[in-house]
DNA sequence: GAGTTTGAAACT
DNA sequence: CAGTTTCAAACTC
């Protein structure tokens, strides 16, 4: 009954919450950390302040609704049990359909009530938006907003997480993370979208019983302390993720099946046990595996050593975790704290080796690596650089860092992908099933790949029966493991085979030492010679072994040469030979080629032992700025060469600089296709890296130079200013340098 | 998407 | 080294 007392006291709540919706009240809220009478007004007020100015910010047409689902999915799969949360009034709350607004509110109304006296929500807002602003924004290759978003991102969950309250309930996170997603809403390119869920998700493993909520901790104590073991627990499980054991003495390899439980564990695990644990089948945690090995995707590809690898590996097996294992780099100083960045380092130096084979040049070597791929990444043959890069100093650097890298390789996964990162990502715990799972439709697969970045980016295999052991299988033959946009079946070209993938590679080392060389090799000159006459390729640019083409007259892909964009030569043993880039008995090819193979040999073993003139040579250009050149090493030349072609489409222009960290790629966007017409997809510049290959020889005044020289084809064309700039360097350096004008026109989505 | 063609790689 | 087989990419329908 309502009792006139009653009426009154109603009366009085009314205006003191007509008050509180004040314009004034709002106003001192918001000048005040000072935690008001009602949290839930506060929290409501602030919101506002908070996130509402942020789209307006990054705003952009296309919300990628795939990402989102995605990334509600699977909170809503983290706790089955939740699908709703009741706020604190018992009223029940869709989250999924819940506007950004009230989603906002309610997730802010319920941290701050759910502190019983911690500290004002309103505290943790605002030192989110410190922490943002404060934020190094600046990415070097991804797009600055990106940055501040992810970390715009993480900040505000991870203050809603643990300074603003207790971490206790995923959804909870979820709902904030999701609101934020709209709020910021709009944000352009789907891959933002995938970031930010990404950072999300990197913050899920918070659990609550490392940053325990304690509301007699400062607010900003508690965030940072948060942001940081955020970071160190993506670190660790990314390590773990990519073979590396990051924490000593760690016993437990469980993956915890409960939201807020994650995170710890992990300290010896391996990929296998990872994967192997039944608990982390939990689609959850596999969505963060699959996250993390994101991460360790883009950075193990980028730089793998066979021989160290399999070093590696060893102390994988041996859980001796004593070492952090080198990784991705050949720096043996790489401590997991380290890590992400030295990834990020070797992004620049993609390794050295002596058969990098091209692969490891091409663009799709930057490309991400299928997370098990992931685990190693790409390989490179060969002694790997050991430069060592600096540890971040801070945690921020490290986060900044991390992310950066990481957000990167997303975007290029998603690039590559079509747009559809998830699609890879529930391939990247390939790991786990992998081709053998899904050997559906290779072709399909190979086709949207295709179609989706050119395909260069990355070696994409399918095969069936070689295990992709043997040069069959193009991404074995370019020194790389596979990766998850591989549809090979019973595939062993993976990280944890490391050890097959060495003995294999020895094996056919053994009987072909130039097996895993380069096929193309071209001339220095290649790719300013070929001027307007594209049919004809420099004398000095041929494939290593010639061709053997019966029926396809070497106008198809078929033939080796035609592929690598170079003319046929003497070597060639093809009929009825018609290729494009030059007929066997054409102007181009010279009857000298046959010196060819000994020095090609002679470089090879030259560059063996050379690799420390390429470290000198890669710090050096490092230190020019340069660092997103990927090194030329040798090895590096070889495959590539005839990649430009191989498999798939021409390399266009357009493809995104990010992918392109090859030599290979860059000059590839070289954007000298328009000069080329419809066969030659592919620019016949690519093949620059290839001069790596045989700088010595080149140099030297080999034959091959004299017939450079002497080229009837040869046209000089202008060299781009890069070029020119390369012109007095060594071959090595010189390539390097000359994939730098392409860089810029590689932009993605240019 | 399935089937065919092709030529390199692998094998004998 | 030559011939044959195997293989996977390239290509066609």
């Amino acid at each position: 009954m309502d009792t006139p007392e009653r009426s009154k006291n109603n009366q009085i709540a009314t205006s003191i919450g007509k008050f509180e919706d004040s314009p004034v009240f709002n106003f001192l809220n918001n000048l005040s950390p000072i935690k008001p009478v009602k949290p839930v007004h506060i929290t409501q007020t602030i919101n506002p302040l908070s996130f509402a100015s942020l789209p307006s910010v990054f705003s952009s047409p296309h919300l990628n609704s795939l990402r989102e689902s995605r990334f509600l999915r699977r909170h809503q799969l983290s706790d089955p049990s939740k699908p709703e949360f009741s706020s604190d009034d018992g009223n029940t709350v869709d989250a999924n359909n819940l506007n950004v607004d009230e989603q906002k509110e309610n997730m802010y109304s319920m941290a701050s009530e759910s502190e019983n006296a911690g500290e004002p929500s309103y505290g943790c807002s605002k030192l989110v938006v410190e922490f943002v602003k404060n934020l190094n924004c600046n990415s070097d290759i991804v797009d600055s907003s990106l940055s501040c978003l992810k970390a715009k991102n993480v900040a505000e969950y991870a203050c809603t997480s643990s300074a603003c309250g207790p971490f206790v309930e995923d959804q909870r996170s979820v709902n904030i993370s999701e609101a934020n997603l709209e709020g910021l809403g709009n944000i352009n390119q789907h891959n933002w979208n995938s970031l930010i869920a990404d950072a999300s998700d990197l913050f899920v493993f918070e659990p609550p019983n490392i940053v325990s909520y304690n509301k007699s901790v400062d607010p900003a104590t508690t965030f940072y302390r948060s942001i940081k073991n955020a970071i160190q627990n993506a670190q660790t499980l990314s390590a773990v993720v990519c073979g590396e054991r990051v924490r000593e003495g760690g016993e437990g390899e469980h993956m915890p099946s409960q939201p807020g439980e994650r995170t710890e564990i992990i300290e010896n695990a391996s990929i296998h046990d990872i994967v192997a644990d039944s608990s982390f089948s939990n689609s959850n945690q596999k969505m963060d595996y699959e996250n993390l090995s994101g991460i360790c995707r883009g950075m193990r590809r980028r730089c793998l050593v066979f021989e160290m690898s399999g070093a590696r590996r060893k102390h994988m097996e041996d859980g001796s975790a004593s070492d952090s294992p080198i990784l991705l780099t050949s720096d043996g100083n790489a401590s997991s704290n380290q890590q992400i960045v030295q990834t990020k380092s070797e992004s620049v130096l993609p390794g050295i080796g002596l058969h990098l084979n091209a692969l490891a040049a091409t663009p799709k070597d930057f490309k991400i690596v299928n997370h098990e791929s992931s685990a190693s990444g790409r390989l490179l043959l060969g002694p790997s650089s050991s430069t060592n890069f600096p540890p971040p100093t801070s945690s921020q650097d490290l986060f900044s860092n991390s992310f950066s890298d990481y957000s990167l390789e997303r975007e290029i996964d998603t690039f590559e992908n079509g747009g559809l990162p998830m699609d890879d990502l529930s391939q990247d715990s390939g790991f786990i099933a992998n081709e053998d799972i899904n050997p559906s439709s290779p072709k399909k697969r190979r086709r949207r790949l295709e179609q989706a970045g050119d395909g260069e980016s990355c070696k994409r295999c399918n095969c069936k029966k070689s295990k992709c052991l043997k040069l069959y299988c193009e991404c074995f033959a370019a020194g790389v493991y596979c990766v998850e946009p591989c549809a090979c079946i019973d595939c062993f070209n993976k990280p944890i085979h490391e050890d097959t993938v060495l003995a294999t590679r020895k094996q056919i080392e053994s009987r072909n030492p130039l097996a895993f060389a380069p096929k193309v090799i071209r001339g220095s000159e290649s790719v300013s010679e070929i001027g307007d006459d594209f049919t004809n390729t420099p004398a000095s640019a041929r494939h290593k072994r010639g061709c053997n083409c019966k029926k396809s007259g070497c106008l198809k892909k078929y033939c080796e040469c035609y592929q690598g964009g170079v003319g046929c030569s003497i070597n060639c043993r093809c009929e009825g030979c018609k290729n494009a880039f030059g007929k066997k008995d054409g102007p181009g090819a010279s009857g000298t080629e046959p010196e060819y193979e000994e020095d090609e040999m002679d470089i090879t073993e030259k560059a063996a032992l050379d690799i420390s003139l390429y470290k000198t040579a890669m710090q050096d250009d490092l230190e020019q700025g340069m660092e997103s050149v990927p090194p030329a090493t040798p090895s590096r030349a070889g495959r590539q060469q005839f990649q430009p072609f191989s498999k798939k489409r021409p390399p266009r222009v357009s493809f995104p600089s990010i992918c392109s960290y090859s030599g290979l790629s860059t000059t590839q966007g070289f954007g000298k296709s328009s000069l080329f017409p419809a066969p030659p997809k592919f620019n016949p510049h690519f093949e620059t890296v290839k001069e790596d290959e045989m700088p010595h020889f080149l140099e030297g005044g080999s034959p091959i130079s004299g017939i450079k020289s002497s080229s009837p084809n040869r046209k000089r064309v202008s060299p781009p200013q890069s070029f020119e700039v390369a012109s007095g360097l060594r071959s090595s350096r010189k390539l390097i340098l000359q994939s730098i004008p392409s860089f810029p026109s590689l932009a993605p989505n240019q």
